[in-house]
DNA sequence: GATATGGAAATAATCGATTATTTCTTGGTA
DNA sequence: TACCAAGAAATAATCGATTATTTCCATATC
């Protein structure tokens, strides 16, 4: 019996767990480049693992979207293109719009602190671009807002698929915006989102996460065509 | 060198992505019960695979939703329950109707003859409750013709969410709907969707794929409820 | 020169055995 | 009886070694 210990991890205990954390942080974050093979013999060494839970790790990714595989090919990560980052922006306007709209409709009185809480520790975050934790730390904090937005929505398929959308957004901005300084717009955009949505200012909150959502998609978009345009 | 080979399988090759689509089909179908864990001995001796490709194969199916994985507990069939049947029902007119409508805007003419080939194939299927094979057969039929109509919009992500949708949906019917006879209208309803979608009459398809999807699950909800509700 | 072929090296896939963790059972105690 | 603890059995997780497949390269052939 080890309850308390439960109590104070509440993470991942085996090896293949914590593995597929590292390797999504890994992909997520431009440490492995998107449309590199994986090596399985080298991924081994670098993460200091073994066959085994390094392939079940591998396996769980694919479906995020962030992992390719071909039989007897072995993995590789996900390529990145401007239709696929095109078709996330489009799929994340609709899914977290339509999840929003739920979320303020059956969205209850702990549904709206997660989301002040949220935008709280978002705002408290601090980036500076020549320390990485903070930037890391203000990526959880980013998603964990805009996943505690819909989380009232009540459907977890949904929350799940919109995860999904944000961590395969995130890699583009991690990988082609990394020395972007702070945007002032988006934090005030944050904010007026959150007082928004507590207050069930339905139509107003959904078209500003929808603008959000364009206007940080067109951005970075524009980047990413200058980075593999041309 | 085995190119006739590769293009005549053009399947899965290995041990680990076979065993995927077996257990996938075995969950669906039923065969593996709702909610039941899922012993990695036994099932090992049932399917004569050993541990790593097994292991390999639930971890893949973990984010389709149709297995479900806690660390040091295994792996478990996912439970059914009224809330995650209407859940899929409300996302799937969601997200197929978005998908339907973007086809007909973006479909090109392989699209339309992929629908029509797609409803083709599914009329021509008997279904004989005597014989599992055709019900097997229609479910197979009866999925890509969801998939083809929904195939012009060409956005991957996409396809793949209401692909995930579908599996789910598919196995509330053919675990809880198994004996039904063929129910007439819902042959008429994917002719007069297929036609009207390739003659890009688009709202009153969309309208119609929506009713059909509604009808389907409110039927299926009242099955459900009849047997794990009281 | 382009293309095919054979074999070696690299890599992926699988297996059987071992280790770690949980679950079950039994016996003790308040 | 209800609760707890210790040991045993069952099960999950991991490892190292083996097998199968692909990739690469040198050579031969047209």
């Amino acid at each position: 019996m080890k309850p308390l210990m439960t109590l104070v991890d509440a993470g991942k205990i085996t090896i293949a767990s914590q593995l597929t954390d590292r390797l999504r942080e890994a992909i997520v974050s431009g440490q492995l480049a998107a449309g590199a093979k994986i090596n399985l013999e080298r991924a081994r060494e670098q993460f200091a693992v073994s066959l085994s839970p390094l392939r079940e790790a591998l396996a769980r990714l694919i479906s995020g979207g962030l992992v390719q595989f071909e039989d007897n090919r072995g993995y590789r990560v996900a390529p990145v293109s401007l239709s696929n980052l095109r078709e996330i922006t489009r799929l994340r306007k609709e899914f977290e719009v339509f999840a929003l709209r739920e979320s303020m409709s059956a969205g209850d009185i702990d549904w709206e602190s997660d989301v002040m809480r949220a935008l709280h520790k978002l705002n408290r975050c601090a980036r500076d671009a020549a320390k990485p934790s903070t930037l890391e730390q203000w990526e959880a904090s980013h998603r964990e807002f805009h996943i505690a937005l819909i989380s009232g929505c009540r459907m977890p398929v949904l929350i799940e698929f919109c995860r999904v959308l944000l961590n395969l957004n995130d890699r583009y901005r991690r990988t082609f915006l990394r020395a972007t300084s702070g945007d002032r717009k988006v934090g005030a955009e944050h904010g007026e989102i959150a007082q928004r949505a507590v207050a069930r200012d339905v139509e107003a909150t959904c078209e500003r996460l929808e603008l959000h959502i364009d206007r940080t998609g067109s951005n970075l978009l524009r980047h990413l065509a200058g980075k593999i345009g041309p």
